[in-house]
DNA sequence: ATGAAAGCGCTAACAC
DNA sequence: GTGTTAGCGCTTTCAT
């Protein structure tokens, strides 16, 4: 295998009797530089097949074309599809990304913030993770701001940063949730709260019990807590169905939450939405897939990606714009899980 | 907000009255430096908060620890896995990882090569995409062996390119396959190929033929074709059921692939196991989430990611070590949509 | 054991 | 409009 060595400014400047700024300028669109010799340069670029190393120039520029991703988990659906929305803009504007996990661990998150600096990424869109959320160390995030590096976040976001975010309009879906709920008749909603420290579930929570307060007051709410896995919401719901009164239907925060639901349910030998009805949130693939389907709020990860990203090009041609805050809505994907009709 | 200049190795030098070189010397362990300066060094550096400029580190050396990996899709579970295996033995190595989807498209995944090229990245590990595979077009994997970039392939390989590669071992499997359809007393089986073109889907169609004929002549098999999509795999479902003699049993390429049949057998109220049994191949994770659980090959990927990082860094060991294929047993899970009993 | 100097490939300030 | 020069931060001969 023959190891060719990539052609440089210097090539083309070699082939042309040129400098290598002239060369910069031609490629770099500069707009001092003459017709001719832009035509001239393009041509022995190709074809000498030269391609620009981003290395050299992110080092000399000391910012990259590059848009750096942080989600706790690429698996989760939700932001696998943010991600897509990301790229997508991303590569219309022709920026790469870089995708990094967190698996909901602080440290990781931190390690992600120092290998996305090293890499002169042109900002940063990122989810915390839930670790971050309960500890409160916001150091690497302020660090990257200190580098002067962009900030953006989406879905789970930190008041403090008071950056630019993307977030889902929780109080319109939340009023259909409840107003699904009176519709159908349920007397009694058990409610698995997640991780108050992390604000998408802490505002799912108040907005529930004010919405509750608000429209069906004489609707009982009883509300346990679950750490984000299958086995905790199990032990949630188990709670919530061993009271003497039990709901007749539960909310879980997230999907994987009502799945722990739906394998408690199965346990206890409770037909849903019969014996208990069941809601979810993110409307994950699988939620359409299992027997009776479950209703989900479809949070548009995709439209969230896309937001995200957007705010960093429109900052980018008017970096003196407010703080922008773009608010999605999400969308009630009602199933049989809830559906006694 | 202040911006904070980080610090090099220019600035220690400068507070130690040394030389960059000397503390480039001392940190990077090089041995002909003094116990006394390197201690010195190594304190001025953590005092000063010093984080070393991979870029640059990079620029010069012309590689960069970080692995490259490739994928048509992180949200296939299992290429997920196989992404946390890598990360998992990479970060041990104090290598980091850039993650690239190419959606089964040959342009992303050409565009993929360039970004990690661009990227100096010590290896690509990758499954190709499915036009890749359908087109044949391998120069952007040449191109990346051409710049003296390693690459280990997994999961869906090109023989062509003769690299290290890990991927399942689909004779035993299929073997267990055969033998628990003649042990449920299956007589005429369909199977749904996927592309020919990508070998791990050739694979499964000639080793099935070639082991239904050594084990069980007598069963009869009907194959169709689909594009990896559920959309496909239905109307291919829909083709076999239409025979005059339908199959009592499908054999899926993928598990997408057995939940197209799924929604086909559905449609034409056929009830799952009893009047068509179904097997895919992946163990997506929502293989036992539906009514009734579907039968599937566990392929492993957590192994699968963690043996091809493995294979970059023995080979970083011994350069001239032969080529490796590292071949793994995925596991046959038996679930009810295969078991009548 | 340490210093001096060159250079990875690019861009930008300053000349003319 | 183009050339000259310096430098982003690091490593690596070649000196001594």
């Amino acid at each position: 295998m023959k190891i060719t060595k990539r052609a440089t400014i210097y090539d083309i400047a070699a082939a042309l009797n040129k400098t290598p700024a002239t060369v910069s300028r031609a490629l770099s669109g500069n707009t001092r530089i003459s017709a001719a010799t832009r035509k001239e340069v393009t041509e022995m670029a190709k074809k000498l097949n030269y391609q620009p190393n981003v290395l050299a120039h992110t080092l000399r520029t000391g910012s990259a074309k590059t848009i750096g991703i942080i989600v706790p988990d690429i698996t989760n659906n939700f932001f696998a599809k943010i991600i897509a929305g990301i790229e997508e803009v991303a590569s219309q504007n022709k920026y790469t990304t870089i995708i990094c996990q967190t698996h909901e661990e602080l440290n990781k998150e931190q390690h992600a913030i120092d290998t996305l600096l090293n890499q002169y990424v042109a900002c940063i869109l990122f989810s915390h993770s839930a670790e971050t959320a309960k500890t409160g160390r916001l150091e690497h995030m302020q660090k990257a701001l200190s580098h002067n590096t962009k900030l953006i976040q989406f879905d789970r976001t930190n008041a403090t940063l008071n950056t630019d975010c993307v977030i889902n309009d929780i109080e319109n879906v939340m009023e259909e949730v409840v107003r699904h709920f009176i519709d159908q008749g349920y007397k009694r909603i058990g409610f698995i709260a997640g991780p108050q420290e992390i604000d998408i579930f802490e505002k799912r929570k108040t907005v529930l019990e004010k919405q509750l307060q608000q429209f069906a007051p004489s609707l009982k709410l009883q509300t346990t807590f679950f750490d984000l896995t299958r086995e905790s919401s199990r032990a949630a719901a188990r709670k919530l169905l061993s009271a003497k009164k039990r709901p007749d239907v539960i909310l879980a925060s997230t999907d994987l939450g009502a799945l722990g639901v739906w394998d408690t349910a199965k346990e206890m030998q409770l037909r849903i939405p019969d014996d208990l009805a069941l809601c979810g949130f993110s409307n994950e693939f699988y939620t359409e897939l299992v027997t009776p389907n479950i209703t989900s709020v479809n949070q548009r990860g995709l439209e969230m990606g896309q937001a995200a990203a957007s705010i960093f090009f429109e900052r980018n041609k008017d970096p003196k714009a407010g703080r922008s805050v773009i608010v999605l809505k999400p969308e009630l994907m009602i199933r049989e899980s809830t559906t006694r009709k």
